[in-house]
DNA sequence: ATAGTTTAAGCAGTATACTACGTTTTGCAA
DNA sequence: TTGCAAAACGTAGTATACTGCTTAAACTAT
């Protein structure tokens, strides 16, 4: 099943040499960047299909673990996520019953979002496969490599902030 | 309003020294890969707003641009996403009238999708502003930078293949 | 030849990730 | 103080990206 067709991977690859910059997918940074994210998004899937989580929605629970509590807002962009797509992601999670949503007293707009005791388990449960699944995803660099990989992931993200449609840290 | 907060960016990279490994969301590549993979989207909408295209929409199209004709599973493969999503976008690249669905004489289950004159007129207008998105995406590299990120991107890629729920080439 | 497997698609359901628009509350300034 | 802008949230709509189930056609092996 693995063998029945030649490689596309390869065949791409071996056709980016006599073409223009970014003509052919393979040469696409952007191409790149949403392939290993699909990579990632299955790794983390593989490694808690027990607890059926999401990358995002553990991102959630673990700003949430220490017992801060802050508004929809605050939560999503502190994920890197909009507003619209936080609260989604806040709403599943209550439904689990692993995050709690009140009216701020303060602020009768707001929703204060903090996590249960359930939610603080759940962190915690996931935590280690959380982490093999950023391990395997990393697993095939150097040292050198992973240090060089985040150095630049970082800088591009912070000098291409504003670019995106749920800037971090800036409303 | 850029200034309102404080930067969540700089708050959650200063962190990160004294903890564990993946503790911090800045320290998790798979987080690195979203967040860079929102920007680019970000990037790439802006440039295409007139026409109203997404990273995945043009890649069909540049793929068929040069007349070849394929099912919609090898499409979809090609550009590097699942059957059902594959053929969600073609749906809508039809509705536009940038591609034909055909019944194969050949094979009756399958469909051929083939690119329309308005297609390749649309790719032809769209491909420099892919490529300016591109462009400022990588823009805060050094043409050695660039040429690293894109190394060892591949070789995720291509070591992680499997792993992805959309593997390229395989299936 | 036919029975069983595989393959290409379709359909339903779910999650992330947006835009656009509307409502209520807050806060500031005339 | 009132009047208006901004903020927090909600709702509706759209696109990508899957899983799981089903149907129909094609293939394979006996």
């Amino acid at each position: 099943m693995k063998e029945k067709k030649e490689s596309a991977l390869q065949e791409t690859k071996n056709k980016s040499l006599k073409n223009r910059k970014f003509r052919e997918l393979w040469n696409r940074p952007g191409y790149l960047i949403r392939r290993l994210h699909q990579i990632h998004l299955g790794l983390f899937a593989e490694e808690c299909r027990d607890e059926d989580v999401t990358p995002v929605q553990f991102g959630m629970l673990s700003v949430l673990a220490s017992g801060v509590e802050m508004d929809q807002l605050t939560l999503s962009t502190s994920v890197g996520v909009d507003r619209v797509s936080g609260a989604d992601v806040i709403k599943r999670l209550e439904r689990r019953g692993l995050l709690q949503r009140n009216r701020s007293e303060i602020d009768r707009r707001a929703r204060v979002i903090s996590i249960t005791p359930q939610g603080v388990e759940f962190v915690e449960n996931v935590r280690p496969k959380m982490a093999r699944a950023q391990a395997k995803l990393v697993a095939p660099l150097t040292e050198a490599e992973l240090a060089e990989l985040e150095r630049i992931l970082k800088k591009l993200i912070e000098a291409n902030n504003d670019a995106s449609r749920a800037p971090l840290g800036v409303n």
